[in-house]
DNA sequence: AATGAATGAGTATTCATTCAT
DNA sequence: GATGAATGAATACTCATTCAT
């Protein structure tokens, strides 16, 4: 019986905690954007109004911190896989529109798409997260893709989810260069030939 | 006797320093390719069995080391273009043999795409190096696959290059992602369609 | 319960931490003394017994710190400007008098003075907190002797200053060297010839 | 008889070597006049267009190197003193534009000034050539003004100088202070109230 | 539970001095 | 004798992480 030693009441502190939780993911999700994801902890510590010491305190690896300030966007992208599998006609168009969907994902979360390609372990968790839940989506996609003849690629899901980070990763205000439209080309590369 | 009055042929040393900068590319391309292009400069005189003031001496900014460690090779990609539309009947091959020479020399020279794609202006004169000898020859290519009809994509040379490197930088020695066929899949979607 | 709403009272840690400071701006000061103020910040950070992070975080420039050690003398020199003003029937010896203080200062603070003449651009705050702070008491005291007639040089605060730094910078421990005789002789020199 | 063994002239050598040894130190006083005399010694061996090494040889040590660069200005500081006083009606009127000269020396040799300040035990052999040459000859010229009864102060000849060394350190081009104003100010001090 | 102060390891860069050629 | 290449010590500054309060 735990209550009755701490007198204050657990469930307003719960209310309290997580409510700072999620002002610390607001305020991390703005810094990633500002600095990428590999922003000192400080920084995004500042930003949130708190110590360090708390950011360490709910999310021990910084791939704890990335994942659980883009979950809801990358489960959201996780869901909308079958959705567009539904609602669209052509399985292919269903493809294309979820990896655009994606590429806006990664182009708006600056420094992401890097921290996708990095060989760090210290991202693992992070890697794990993509792996298990929108790697299978992006496989079934395109798996439904080759089903209905109109790719041929043997591509795996894991792989052109990979390229297509490698492509946004590319992406930087100072330049031109348009991560959209090469990836554009990319999908148009998987299409089976008429 | 003239001989006394020019003390010494300055030919000497500059054969000494010569091997010995020889040496410490060779160190520095290793430590590249095992630690990255943005390996500590101490790791790289170290393995060069050299001081660190002596990589400061030879290559006074870390882009002139880069580049001196990669130039043949780059040349030698600059080179390759005009021979390969020379020597083969269609210049879309050309084109896509030419990429493959490109994604060799990517693949197997690790942190090199993730430098290409690196804001940092310290690496610009490596930018530059690149945009004034292959980013034309690339070009180049891509002009003449689109004069002879089997390109329509207007991408700009600099861009497919980008992207190249994008696609390359995702390529790491543990897994199984393999550059080579995702940009395969990027010159397929040049192509236009029949 | 608003006690828990509010997790911690933020003083704590602040006594602490000044006490740290305080603490930190006496190491600081023995090692100027010892060794010049542009002793290595770690020298200074072993003499505090801290890390060397810590005199940053607290004094993010040399700057900072070094105006930080001597600001309660700096601030003193300023308000002894107009009460030896008040306190003193001639303007000439009042000047004098604050001229002694200022040696007394500059002498004991080893260093300091060859700062004060350093063109170094880290040390412009440092310029800055003298230039606003005790030039312009050195001017009124400038003036008011001239309004007097006891001084005729048309001198500014700031070069009478510069020319006493100069003076005391060449006082060592070594020799016998009086910066005080050498500024009484400057200032008589100041004074109109009768 | 090494002359046998050595088959080139000795002779020739010493020309050419004194004629290096000449540019090497007008190389180095220009670049001690743009740099101030602690520039870096390879800037001053690449001035003068010979190795570091060869500076060493000449000069092993930096005082050595400055007392050389500098040796026939001061020689000549030393012979004004007796000549002023012969030629010149008045002792003090001797003494001060001996002193002017001495300024002048110092503020076209920038960083000399601070030099003579410094502890530096490397720059003894400059701080005894300036005793046993230029001192006497200052404090010959305060005796006789003593004499004549124009000076009163005590001060000694050493001291004289460092108070007007530490005048000229503060010289800088930054800013508008007149070091040779403020040498008046103190010499006007020196002199006898009438 | 939260804070933020302290830590100390890690890196780039400069320069006096030595030494092989 | 001269050269200039190599050395390595020295220092400023950053940042992830720990810990006392």
């Amino acid at each position: 019986m735990p209550k009755s030693t701490t007198p204050a009441p657990p469930r307003a502190k719960r209310a309290d905690a997580r409510r700072n939780e999620k002002s610390l993911l607001n305020a991390a999700a703005e810094v990633f954007v500002s600095s990428g994801v590999e922003a000192p902890i400080r920084d995004i510590a500042k930003a949130a109004g708190v110590g360090t010491a708390t950011i360490y305190r709910h999310f021990p690896t910084r791939a704890e911190l990335i994942i659980a300030v883009y979950r809801h966007q990358v489960d959201a992208l996780a869901e909308d896989g079958p959705r567009l599998l539904r609602e669209t006609d052509n399985a292919y168009d269903a493809l294309r529109t979820w990896v655009d969907r994606f590429v806006d994902f990664l182009v708006t979360k600056h420094g992401l798409a890097a921290v996708l390609q990095s060989t760090d372990t210290c991202f693992d968790p992070l890697h794990d997260y993509f792996l298990d839940g929108v790697v299978p989506v992006c496989s079934h996609l395109l798996d439904a893709a080759r089903e209905s003849g109109e790719v041929t690629s043997e591509i795996d899901g894991i792989h052109l989810m990979r390229a297509i980070g490698g492509l946004c990763a590319g992406a930087t205000d100072a330049h031109d260069y348009d991560a959209r439209a090469m990836v554009d080309l990319l999908v148009t590369g998987l299409r089976a030939r008429v």
